[in-house]
DNA sequence: AATCAATTTAGATTGAGTCTAAAAACGAAA
DNA sequence: TTTCGTTTTTAGACTCAATCTAAATTGATT
């Protein structure tokens, strides 16, 4: 494990936000200034691979890590794309009662934050 | 109704596939050879807006669209990558009883389709 | 220390999607 | 049908997240 991997993995460990690429890059250059936007990709695709953390595709265009390896879904703000995690128990009952084996799945719900709301 | 938007609104409408924009934009060209690229993005997301077709955003970074107007998830197949439509009618309450007011979700669950599964 | 494999780096490249400004098509009203 | 204002189409330039490349660096093993 490099120094470059170690920083990631524990910017996306320490607190709930859901990093993109570029974030990620802004954040380990405070650690490791040297570090290139590919090194973010390449470690982002490794530990998504070993399933340390999980990618989300952004409507937006531009996808966000995850660092939780339980199934949840996700509730994604239609106006400022702000991510939050969304824990339904029953979801991977009903999957497996109606669809038999499966592999993953992926819940996206779109809706306005309460931040967002105020405005 | 232009005869561009009338064009892409059949293609979508005639079969189960989920196109992509850029088979689309060939499809298209075949009843309307002139038609360029901005038009299809323009006519798809006047057609999403309305509601009338559904846009899947790809983990492989680009997008489909589905026909269906009624809110529905997909399974997708990690072998060959094929979609099918997966109506589960109870997924909508149950949203609305854990979050509340929301706009849209969007289920996409990994299996292995039963052509797969064969082999 | 020497060597080979794995990783990092900077910068170029890719490609889905967006933007722009001019041309064309459309619709309403006289 | 002509006119006039609005909407849509078009070609091509542009954006930007993500990928690729090839050279440099680091790491591990003997």
């Amino acid at each position: 494990m490099t120094k470059q991997r170690e920083a990631i993995l524990h910017i996306i460990r320490s607190g709930d936000k859901h990093y993109t690429a570029d974030e990620l890059l802004a954040e380990v250059k405070q650690v490791v200034p040297t570090i290139s936007r590919a090194t973010v990709y390449n470690t982002l695709h490794y530990l998504e691979d070993k399933g340390e953390i999980l990618r989300i595709t952004g409507e937006d265009g531009c996808d966000r890590y995850d660092k939780s390896q339980l199934p949840h879904g996700h509730l994604i703000c239609k106006r400022c794309n702000s991510i939050r995690d969304l824990q339904l128990p029953k979801i991977a009952a009903m999957l497996k009662r109606e669809i038999g084996a499966y592999d993953s799945y992926e819940l996206k719900v779109r809706y306005l934050c309460p931040t967002c709301r105020e405005k």
